[in-house]
DNA sequence: CGCGGGTTTGATCCCAGTCAAGTCCCGTGG
DNA sequence: CCACGGGACTTGACTGGGATCAAACCCGCG
């Protein structure tokens, strides 16, 4: 575990994309960095992407807006994340990405893609091995929105979350994490009413606890429970 | 449009993921081909996957068992479709993959991947631009299941499902598309109850069916209305 | 004929959505 | 200093969509 020359923050396998040496690489890929303030958007749904980025530091949400209005959160995105990949490659996202917190990301060319592919074949591994990492949580949160109900849910989202920061090394003295969301962008990522969310929260009190920008967990295992969750550990990337 | 040397299905650029130029290369690289029964696995989750493959014909689904026992179908496999990519690299899988229908697969060996990146850079490209596509349509199903109720989730899965298999070329004479899944696979890709699946499937049945192994849409745009979806026709994917 | 898996239908219940007030907090301006 | 306003959070009352339970029904099969 290194300091990330990139990004600040220190990097656990699964969660950042790039080892050191393949960051060098990417520093000399990279096309410039972006600052996001809180609330404005990197990319609409219907954009044609001649970019994409991986988060620095600073959290957002990704979302997608129903031809009736609502609107469905598809993932939170932290520092290490990859953003805009599959739009890139596809050529239009689905997906609005918008900055809960300050953001800072990277920016990469489209047009280089092929490149990394032709002359960095390490590089564009790395790439494919997040988007499957990805897409193998899509997976899970197509089974929490599916089958678990308001609880487990919450549970399981706020655990996940928490996990994830905290490898991150975003943990601070008090052992909470930083939480820039409203109660809003929870419920829009679980698929739950504003108020629905609000009282769940409520219930999971003495487990765990959102405000002033952070979340605290103060009982893990037992939001595990709740959340019908086994408590993984984050997994080796596995080296080409 | 030609008839695939590999797959007997005529091939459409969205729906199958090689060229021509490109197949005759996989069949250089692939390991073996592989028959599943209706109700047989290919992989379990939690196994460490050797191999990926490719869907040659027939159907099936992908699906994740919570801790409570419940089940939650995460996508349909189809001809044409990768299946075990992610969880082949990034080293273990999230989901059971069962035929539906008698399938046949192409075997490939994951320790052949590194060669693929190495020296065969745009097919590494196609690989990652269909992990890119299945994230992309993850996302929809997302959407689908945080903010649709059940009326429009069906309509949306039957279009989606009906679209998809149609651009297949498996449409019959009747214009019915094969459909080898119970009405309880349905279910658990909704997440919806048995009963409830089989209740909103009766309030579509004018515009819709299923039954005898077939889905018949005999009203497509009735479907995409009561569905909230625009009725998209599938996207070329660009070239590397 | 009986059996079993899948489908259909009805009755009842409850989780979560909706509506409607409040509360808390912070920034702005008189 | 307080009045005001707006945004996020909270709480209560009511409603409804979908889950659950239960019982047929249909049909291919031994």
């Amino acid at each position: 575990m290194h300091p990330c020359k990139v990004c600040p923050l220190r990097a656990t396998p699964l969660f950042h994309p790039f080892s050191e040496g393949e960051l060098n690489f990417m520093i000399g890929f990279r096309a410039g960095e972006v600052r996001l303030e809180p609330g404005e958007a990197l990319f609409h749904e219907g954009d044609r992407l001649e970019h994409f980025y991986t988060v620095l530091s600073g959290q957002g949400g990704r979302y997608t807006t129903l031809p009736n209005g609502e609107r469905q959160m598809v993932n939170f995105v932290f520092p290490g994340d990859i953003a805009g990949l599959s739009g890139t490659l596809t050529g239009e996202t689905n997906t609005t990405l918008q900055a809960a917190s300050p953001m800072r990301l990277c920016r990469f060319d489209r047009s280089r893609l092929p490149d990394l592919f032709r002359s960095h074949h390490e590089r564009a591994y790395a790439v494919t091995w997040i988007a499957a990492a990805e897409e193998h949580f899509l997976g899970e949160i197509i089974a929490t929105l599916g089958r678990r109900n308001a609880l487990q849910r919450m549970a399981w989202a706020l655990l996940r979350i928490y996990v994830r920061l905290e490898a991150l090394g975003l943990r601070d003295a008090q052992g909470a994490v930083p939480f820039p969301y409203r109660q809003a962008d929870l419920a829009d990522a679980l698929g739950l009413s504003l108020v629905h969310t609000n009282k769940t929260l409520a219930r999971l009190r003495p487990l765990a606890r959102i405000g002033g920008g952070k979340l605290m967990v103060s009982d893990g295992s037992g939001l595990a429970e709740k959340g019908l969750t086994d408590f993984e550990m984050p997994r080796q990337r596995p080296l080409l």
